[in-house]
DNA sequence: TATAGCATGTAATTAGTTACATGATTAA
DNA sequence: TTAATCATGTAACTAATTACATGCTATA
């Protein structure tokens, strides 16, 4: 792999018309981070090192009073972000999930603790949902000339949802043994 | 946090009647790995850690031939374990899914490619979710005393299905559009 | 005039993977 | 006898977060 899947956020993130740090970073926080988070940490040092390789070209600004760096795609870099879109290879899925985690060890629990987890991991993905809505809501306004970003939110919300619906099946069943108990 | 996770889940594995680091690992490859990883680098290191701190202890074995450190869990090992189990602590979730980030960026391509884009995405939860049910049907063989691995792996195998399906709409409608071109 | 937001950046830390070294035992 | 599996462990590396430092500008 040439380039870090951070590189490839950053250069799809100016491909959608962001140019800054700051502007990238922000919308990276009500987009791609509910699937892919990057931080300032990763962002500043590999804005340096796509320009370094030619990837990415530092905008002259007119320098009036805020200091700030745009940045622009360049050809090579379109064409990267091109290349790893299609590119056929393994994609890197990797997900950390304590509530599973929990789900899984939950014989040591007693069954209306196992019961109280399922509901917990349920007010998670609620929680998580709601917020996907507001960000849906507040995207509403502005008229984008992107289809894929919205797609992905909707995406997002009905994922969030079928957990939080799984959760409440699983509930039930629960809630029937501890009836009959 | 006073434990890490992994710290969890070795705690987890030890309550399951794992008993090595070897064993552990071993479990993990086919069970949480899927929500939570964890590699020799972070099991070894931390079963010494967790023995120092007296959640595990040591157990002697006839040392026969085979050079092995089997350990159990202490009584305070048991009540660390339930306690992060019944924690309502904020549950950590992260999800790094690389095909859903190109799917984000995918404007960037023309309609022919967004559609390979997508079905790359399905054939990789395709692939996931055979290997999942393969774990299933050797596990089907083992009469296991524990319920909720067999339910988590379900689940599992149900939201990889779900993705793939997901991914299964949106190719419909991408065909449709490109029909229609 | 103060505070929220814009803006860039880095140092220190934590988490986690990879790759290797070592060696015993079992089954083909 | 050789390959697979059992078994433990660590060093080097990579990825990523956190927390901080700095300073400007718009607005209440």
């Amino acid at each position: 792999m040439e380039l870090s899947k951070t590189a490839y956020v950053i250069l799809g993130m100016l491909g959608l018309g962001k140019s800054t740090g700051y502007d990238i970073k922000a919308l990276v926080d009500v987009s791609t981070r509910f699937f892919w988070a990057a931080s300032y940490g990763q962002i500043y040092p590999e804005l340096k090192r796509l320009e370094a390789l030619g990837f990415i070209a530092a905008v002259q600004e007119p320098e009036d009073g805020r200091r700030r760096k745009a940045y622009r795609l360049t050809d090579e870099g379109r064409r990267a972000l091109r290349d790893w879109l299609n590119s056929s290879d393994e994609l890197h899925t990797e997900l950390r999930h304590e509530g599973v985690l929990k789900f899984f060890f939950a014989d040591a629990l007693e069954l209306d603790e196992q019961l109280a987890l399922v509901r917990r991991i349920r007010a998670h993905h609620e929680a998580v949902a709601r917020q996907l809505r507001e960000i849906q809501a507040v995207k509403e306004g502005e008229d984008a000339d992107d289809r894929f970003p919205g797609l992905t939110l909707a995406w997002g919300i009905e994922y969030q949802e079928r957990l939080a619906e799984w959760c409440a099946v699983t509930e039930r069943q629960l809630r029937e043994e501890l009836a009959r108990a």
